[in-house]
DNA sequence: CTTGATTAATGAACAGCGTTCACTAATTAC
DNA sequence: GTAATTAGTGAACGCTGTTCATTAATCAAG
């Protein structure tokens, strides 16, 4: 136990793992998932790739603190819970996670490709949880409404953020779906084309977040 | 157009692309996604990785490929239409897709890396919004519908599938939460612990789809 | 039967990846 | 000044997806 003011022995840290996560971050935001290597983050904070396995053990640790962080506060977005709009509060928290993975470029691949376990994902799955446990809801309801409204959500700003990838497709052909569509088959496809190629994935997101509240809301009676 | 019995000119092909791709989902059953390197895909194919090029532009091609069939048939599944029963046909829809991604080692993690966009993931868009066309919903609904319950049902076999990896976590701790919530904090978390650490994703899926057909009859009145 | 033309597969390489480890650098304590 | 201790380097290992000149194997024509 030397945690309090241990005088410093041997020689100084010039990185450190607070740093190195928020330089990782940063390189995420400015070139992607694929481009972000160990050694290009050694390069951004000055240091040789295998310095950093001083601070991570693997690179899936460094994606795990990375997913950690991106969802720092996330828990907090219930609002003021115990006035009764329960559903409010589940909404604001699925809106505050959506918002928090789309803060950075793939971030929910690299969410999706994780398994974080840390106080921030708890603190978030706390909250949905204890929302609905004190509206009534009982602990199986609960859980399973944490996992129908957390898969939902980044299920969703996964197909979002790989919808706003330019690398994709060929021109004027955005998801590939009009030739195809159009030649035919797919009458139904065709005549709903103008919305499932539309932009506008906030208002999916809701639609999709509505029929999950009306779901409970209907489960609870 | 040479395409009706043309006489066969040049050298024979020893390697053909439906007999590879069947291979690659075969070595994929067997050793996950992270095993599936192309050279591993020409040793099972009996050649070398460079002749897959010839069939494969590049592994995203043919992950894209393997996704697409993998979702074979699951277009089909919504049974009769037209008895009135919408929401059986969505739920049925949703259940093929689901099997279908379960039925392959990583499927999950596959589709939801690839943007396939052919007959068999066209199929299954196509019949689910048919379906609520057909049952009244207005395009919007429909195609949002689509949004959800495809998004839901992704992102749910992703997490299924994941917790169902052997490679993680310390023994006697699955999922990393026990010690976590266990500690006092999250007491929401730790009543419901049971639930949220069982195994039982089939009921998990059915109670989030059920959420999602609900709302959605909340939703048409 | 030989000569092109044509298609298929190989072999070797390239640049990059995550990761390991013996070694050096830089500091405090004795 | 010497030992102990911690941090970062340099070089390598085995692997990856991908390219391309070359070779193999076939059919058609002279």
């Amino acid at each position: 136990m030397n945690s309090p003011s241990s005088p410093a022995r041997g020689r100084p840290p010039r990185l450190d793992q607070t740093r190195t996560l928020q330089t990782a971050l940063d390189l995420l935001n400015e070139s992607g998932l694929d481009a972000l290597t160990m050694r290009r983050l050694a390069d951004a904070v000055g240091a040789r790739a295998s310095a950093l396995y001083r601070y991570f053990a693997t690179k899936q640790d460094l994606l795990t603190a990375m997913a950690e962080r991106m969802v720092e506060g996330v828990g907090t977005a219930a609002g003021p819970t115990g006035d009764g709009d329960w559903s409010e509060g589940v909404a604001r928290l699925a809106r505050a996670l959506r918002t928090a993975l789309l803060a950075h470029r793939d971030g929910a691949r690299v969410f999706a490709g994780t398994h974080a376990t840390g106080p921030n994902t708890l603190g978030f799955s706390e909250s949905l949880v204890g929302v609905l446990r004190e509206a009534g809801f009982s602990d199986s309801e609960a859980a399973r409404a944490l996992y129908a409204v957390a898969n939902f959500t980044v299920g969703h700003t996964l197909e979002e953020q790989a919808a706003l990838q330019p690398e994709n497709e060929s021109p004027a052909d955005p998801g590939g779906l009009h030739e195809a569509v159009t030649a035919g088959a797919y009458p139904h496809l065709a005549a709903t084309l103008p919305v499932l190629t539309s932009t506008d994935f906030a208002a999916h997101f809701e639609f999709g977040l509505r029929l999950l509240l009306d779901g409970l809301r209907a489960t609870r009676q």
